[in-house]
DNA sequence: GCCATAATAGGAACACGTTCTACATCGTGC
DNA sequence: GCACGATGTAGAACGTGTTCCTATTATGGC
């Protein structure tokens, strides 16, 4: 693995969201990048998404692409985004099986796990992107993780109409910390699926004995 | 930032370990390059870590320093095993101050992580490349993780001659997943030092209620 | 339609991790 | 002492993220 950086610009240079961009072309060109990055990522992980084979495959220069995304952690960070909503939405609708608080929260993990190691190289791609993220990235980052809260508490309680509580809200939030370095020691090889799985089921387990 | 990879060559080349040098000149080009590592990673974080820089500082020619260490990786979480043992070394004959298992542990968190946050820079660059390694860095990290473990349950049972429980390896191992992101949020900038030590209370006080 | 301005294309240039080449030096067996 | 292989030095070369420059093309106001 070769890897290099400059000094942090520590800019808030923001990805251009979808609602700044005006034109249709605008907006087409932002899907052609991500779909590029995507398909790049999943074929051959983080070292594959280079950014003149992004721009090459998505029909823009790179000038323009730094233009869109001004880092390819942004650039990867976005697209980890936009896939997170996509299973959301698909979650959102589905009644969660299990009869306690944690069976719900592990059967929410282990699916949405499974999704990821079915794409590994996917998988390595993004999560190493969320690794090497900076400030810059925050507002990404932080979509990702409302969208992981907002799924665990849900698990806990599919009631709609039962608030989460704060406690609740901190469960999943040391929960989510646990998914990640679980997917990180994943990705980079230093622990197999069944472990990841088994750990995180003990950590729900140690959380969550009602 | 500025990042660049290559093919991940996956291969077992480990640094080389203190014991397989044999002359003391060995190993003392080995230390000067770990002190210039750690000297310029407290100065000026992960970007500042050049291995032309750390080959000047070193004395030390680059392709010497890649037969040390095969790569900025490798150098990075050595250093950090080399501190994280001079840190464990001072904790361990001490005697750990609090009443419940949870207090001790907390304290012991906050002391590391106090220590950490006192160095960002040198915080940074450590937890970038922890969180940047592959496979081929897994006996270094595993070196790091033991240790952490060791330190926390120690902390949940001072008495010595106590083994820990399986359940407490579980619980330790969960605590460090969440220092381990915290840490992560810290160092990118994604939250302040008062809200990583808040955050690690609560996770510690929801495993830890005795 | 026509101009001003922004956006894009195309590609050179630069930085730094990594690799490679040519030569020097050290240490060991004889 | 000497030859030889391992180790070290010096620095060129290469790949990829990032920046920059110039020419060309859209786009919006008149």
């Amino acid at each position: 693995m070769k890897l290099q950086t400059m000094g942090v610009p520590m800019s808030t240079t923001n990805s251009l969201s979808v609602e700044d961009l005006g034109s249709a072309a605008q907006r087409d060109r932002r899907k052609r990048i991500l779909d590029a990055t995507y398909v790049l990522a999943r074929e051959g992980g983080f070292d594959a998404v280079q950014m003149r084979a992004v721009a090459d495959k998505a029909e823009v220069a790179l000038g323009t692409l730094y233009r869109y995304f001004p880092s390819k952690i942004h650039l990867l960070v976005s697209a980890l985004a936009r896939e997170f909503e996509r299973n959301e939405t698909v979650m959102r609708d589905l009644t969660i099986p299990g009869d306690t608080a944690a069976d719900r929260v592990i059967y929410v993990m282990k699916h949405t796990t499974r999704g990821l190691q079915g794409d590994p190289k996917l998988t390595e791609a993004l999560t190493r992107a969320f690794m090497f993220a900076d400030a810059s990235v925050a507002a990404e980052i932080h979509t990702v993780g409302m969208l992981l809260t907002a799924m665990l508490t849900r698990a806990m309680h599919p009631d709609v109409n039962v608030e989460p509580t704060d406690r609740d809200v901190a469960i999943a939030r040391v929960i989510g910390d646990v998914w990640l370095s679980a997917l990180v020691a994943w990705v980079t090889g230093r622990s197999t699926a069944a472990e990841t799985g088994a750990h995180l089921e003990t950590a729900v387990g140690l959380l969550l004995r009602d």
